[in-house]
DNA sequence: ATCCATGCAAAAGATTTGCATCTTT
DNA sequence: AAAGATGCAAATCTTTTGCATGGAT
């Protein structure tokens, strides 16, 4: 968890402002492990910061994903966009279902290795989504 | 290149009905290979068919897709759907600026595999949706 | 002082829903 | 005849855009 400073550097650091909005959010998203989509961001920060708009989360997500602080991605066929601020390669599962989104513990080494060559004629790679659509324990215990 | 009286009985092995539009989506999307949108379908299939209309587009490849005909994958953070009727396991490539979708000759038998066995304990996979992001040669010349 | 972030409202784009009418079976 | 497909319009949901104001550098 880190503190309010080492947020601001981070904000820094990428060239960004700091404002009250980007560091609620930035602390929200800090070790977050749950994908949240735009909405659920500004669920969560609006507890704290009553007068945040959505607006401004969506801009700020995109800010952050310019700077590379947050990967942003579509799970599954659902049309909502979710961000994880990990980074690092690693697969999600997502469920068909109930659109929840859990990190795979994966090795995606293989996989990245294999683009990578793949393209060395077909343009640059920036990343690789891999996603592993199926049914989450839940959901099969519910039918 | 499949003929009437075969794609009608694709249709009907899947145990749908047979009508002049989903004759003519099922055509259009026969062995192509394009990653076509739903607008794009409706634009394709309207020539043939002037009276279709967009939401039979998006009824019918929703047919298809529960009955396995096509796959439908969001490609990047672009929140259109594509539509895939090459339904064995293949990862895609996808241009981050234009959004143009091509798939890539690659074995995904390994991630197929790694993904199953992680999945023993996190639920059902249904299949391994990857996507390579990145930019492609065309928009790569023109920056 | 300048540049950028924020908030509000409206717009845009993709997909879904409701419903009456035709088609397949 | 019954079940399901089609077309039209309206609704829904997510995300983006325009613009005036306020805050960060």
């Amino acid at each position: 968890m880190a503190e309010r400073e080492e947020l601001a550097d981070i904000l820094r650091g990428r060239g960004l402002r700091v404002t009250p909005q980007r560091l609620a959010i930035l602390k929200y998203l800090d070790g977050n492990t749950d994908h949240p989509t735009a909405e659920d961001v500004y669920a969560a920060v609006k507890e704290q910061h009553p007068a945040m708009s959505l607006n401004t989360v969506y801009k700020t997500l995109e800010a952050f994903e310019e700077a590379d602080l947050v990967w942003r991605f579509g799970a599954g066929q659902k049309q909502k966009s979710h961000y994880d601020p990990n980074t690092t390669p690693h697969p999600h599962f997502v469920c068909d279902q109930c659109g929840h989104v859990d990190d795979l513990p994966a090795d995606c080494d293989t996989v990245q290795r294999e683009a990578e060559d793949l393209l060395q004629t077909d343009g640059e790679m920036l990343r690789v989504e891999i996603c592993v659509v199926g049914v989450c324990d839940n959901c099969t215990d519910r039918a």
